[in-house]
Order: C-alpha cells, then structure tokens, then sequence
DNA sequence: CGATTTGTTGACTAATATCAAACTGTGTGG
DNA sequence: CCACACAGTTTGATATTAGTCAACAAATCG
C-alpha cells in the first residue's frame, strides 16, 4: 500500500469515500530510498511522473544565479510536492530529500487516467495543490513582514500543525531532522544568525532543536511571537 | 464579452481551441467598475464566485496580527486571482484595486459545469492555479535570497514579462499605478528605502517609476541585477 | 485653492551579515 | 579504544543593510 500516508494527508483537508481511497491506493508506483541530501528532481526537469514523501523528508528549494539556495518548502510524509507537474511542462525547482526518506513515483498517465474517472479525485488533487499556494503565500509574509525570530517561530508552529494533523507530532515535540545552515536557507537569514535565534529561544525556555528533534516548550509562547494563524493551511 | 483578455491571458501559457475560447466568453459573469484601493475579497470569506480583472490592476495582500501588509501578487488585466476559490473553502488573503479596476465575477456553479462539460478548460485553469504558485515561489526567493535593488529589479522584470506577453508592456515601459509604500509591502522592506534605491537606479539610468509608469531604460541592467530568469513564468 | 497623500532628505539606530576561529559530537579505521 | 576527520554548532569582532523618526517638498485631488 504505497499510498496510505498520502490518503491520511488528504483526508486532512478533504473528504474522501472508501471507494475513492481505494482507487488511490490501487495506484501504480515504484518506490525508493533515498539517503539524505538526494536531489531527486531537479529544475527544468519535464516531468513524467509525480511522488509522494512515503517516509523522512523532503524539501523543495531554488539556486539564484548568485548561488544562494532558498528553500521553499518541507515535505513530511504523506505530501505530493510536485502534483502541479500534471499540468506543467517544466519543474521549477529541485527536489531533495532532507534526511534518508523512502519515496514513491506515479506514472502521470495513471495520475490523469484516476482523475478522468473518478472527478472527486481529481478534485482533491486540485484542492491539494491550492493548499500547497496557499502555504507558500505564507511564506511569502514571513519572509517579507516578520523578524528572524518570528520567522523561526512561525515555520516551526507550521510545521507542528501539518504535522500533528497526520499523527507525526506529539504534544511538544516532532521529528525534524534539519541543520541551522538549512534552517537559514528556508528563512532567509544567515546560519550564524539561526544559532543565535535558536539560542535565545532554548534561554526564553520556548523551544530547543536538536538533533533531529524539534521541542516546543511553550507553545503559546511561540503562537504568538511566530503571530500564527492557522486559517491558510485549510485544515478540517 | 466579458472575458476577452482572460482568454488572451490563457493562451499565453495553454492552447486553447476556438470551441473553449468561445464557451469562456459564455459565461454569465457581472462585472463591477471599481476605485482604487477598494477591497472586494477579504480574507476568511467563503467564496461563491471567481473574479477576473477586466481593466487596471489588483493585488492580493495580508495582514498579520502585528498590523503589518504583506502584499503576495499583482494582477493585471486577464488574471484569475482567487480561481482556487473553486476548490478551498474559505479565502485567505485580501483582493484589492491597486488602480481604478473593472472586476468581472463569475459564479462557480456556471465555472463547475463548465469544467464538468470541457476537460481541457478544467486543465488549463488548474495549469493556471499552477502558475500562480510558481510566481509564490519565485517571490519566495525574490524575499529570501535578494537584497532590496535585487528585488525591486527582480519583481519589475517579472511584471514586464508578464504584462508584454498579454500585449500591456511596449518595449520600454508600461503602466503600473503604484506607490513606493505598496512597493515596500511588496518587497518587503520599507518605503523609505524603496524611495532610496528608486533613485539609485534612476542615477544609474537602469530605470524610472514616476506618476503610474514604469520606465526601464536598461533591461540587460535590470535582468542581471534582479537575477531574473523567466521559466517560472511557463510562457509559450 | 487648501487639504491630503506621496515622495524626499538627514540623522540616528537596530537588525542582521560576514568572517574567522574554536568547539562539539559522531562515526571510521587503525 | 583511540586518533582522526568531518560536519555542524558556537562565539566574538566588525561591517553593512535597512529601519525609524521627523521634517519638509512636491504632487494630486476635490
């Protein structure tokens, strides 16, 4: 059943019949693993197929032509981050595992033929990908309207929401296997400057990350110095 | 025919029959003349229609809790700015005329049969939807990666692309009815610093913006200082 | 025409970047 | 088990970019 993360993940945002559910996972895939740091999809790529994070993480980011990378999302289990590759020719940006994460690959032809017959499919399929604007649409305000601090509190409430709705978080605490340098990346800041947020935090007693783990303390705390609200993720 | 520039928006990235081309223009649409600075989608509505502009320009902006105004996107003539509306349940951003604007909307019941009727046209506006994504994400790194020349540079560039594609940019120059502090809240940085790298790139003879248009004196010089590179944009 | 918004300037401050060095932890091979 | 290498983190010093505030000038609007 390579597609039972993936169903958990919709069911999420999107109501979805048995019938439907077992359409999706009588799906044609083949699946990998991949060590971390794996750049399985690479911009200007025509895409054929699409994937699906069966398990770890991946991320999607841009190099500048200055050589700066910014990193534009991260995929948990269950995500589909190159869905808008069905209407696309191009890919505009890499794909790349953040830590070891095993991944599944969907012919296109399958993906449309699903959709042709089964339009509640290709409907959540679409909702998907709206979620997935809007999240970046988020992105874009903590980038543009927040200090390094709030940037790091708002991603990491982010994350501990789309998390927590497929079982991956626990109360105070998710897996999150990052670096500050890659941190830096996704928020627009510099790695020494991540450290020192970071610390800050672990002082203030709101939040620690470490090795691979993400605690969150005070999570009131970090709502409201991330000023995070929920409504773009569009979660039931 | 309330919908000419949008068809002429759709094929700059999606061909489209006689036949499809002829079913948009049937649409029932109302379409309202608008002022400046009028909100007329707000963030958490519950939208029962989709709008398209029809004359001048929008944007789509949000507010955070501190009080601050991210703008996320503009929008010329041609564009769907809330087309997702079709597939979330709620908006979550702010639609706005930055100039006086004619805004035609459309209900999603007339869009559903319509997609229902004719697969391609239901393709070509999730292609659309993917898209405007892929704009979010270049505007992600404009704001994560590029300093403020860069990213004044970066986003003109990016507006002349799309504005000649649809006829609306002579070679040189074309209209965009803004002030500096929307510019800051699009770039993320403040007006008073907007004001000070317009005149460097006036000093420069790289470009101009005075009185709702744009000039730009120098695109080889604007392309490279904003890094700019159009295959975001998935134009033909 | 006055009123209001927008643009411009200067002085000062704050946030963050850069650079370089040192430190920590983890895994590897001898 | 130790020594080493490597990647990641931490620290300090300094530089740069951009923000804030406040005043004023220039456009624009009714």
């Amino acid at each position: 059943m390579p597609t039972a993360m993936m169903i958990r993940r919709l069911r999420v945002t999107t109501e979805l019949s048995e019938e439907d559910a077992n359409a999706l996972l009588k799906l044609p895939s083949v699946s990998d693993d991949l060590p971390a740091e794996t750049t399985f999809v690479r911009e200007g790529d025509r895409p054929t197929r699409c994937c699906v994070i069966m398990s770890g993480f991946a991320f999607r980011s841009k190099m500048t032509d200055e050589g700066r990378r910014q990193i534009l999302s991260f995929d948990p289990a269950g995500d589909l981050p190159d869905l808008h590759g069905l209407v696309l020719d191009r890919i505009d940006y890499d794909l790349v595992t953040l830590s070891p994460a095993r991944v599944a690959f969907i012919e296109h032809r399958h993906m449309n033929q699903l959709i042709k017959e089964r339009s509640t499919i290709g409907r959540a399929l679409w909702r998907e990908a709206a979620i997935d604007a809007s999240i970046f649409r988020e992105w874009i305000v903590r980038l543009g309207t927040k200090d390094a601090q709030a940037r790091l509190a708002h991603l990491l409430a982010e994350l501990r929401s789309r998390l927590a709705a497929v079982g991956l978080a626990a109360a105070h605490e998710f897996e999150f296997p990052i670096t500050q340098s890659e941190l830096a990346d996704a928020l627009g800041i510099s790695s020494v400057h991540v450290n020192r947020v970071i610390q800050n935090f672990r002082a203030a007693g709101v939040l620690n990350i470490q090795r691979s783990k993400v605690t969150l303390n005070d999570i009131e705390q970090l709502l409201k110095i991330g000023g995070f609200n929920d409504l773009y993720l569009h979660q039931k």
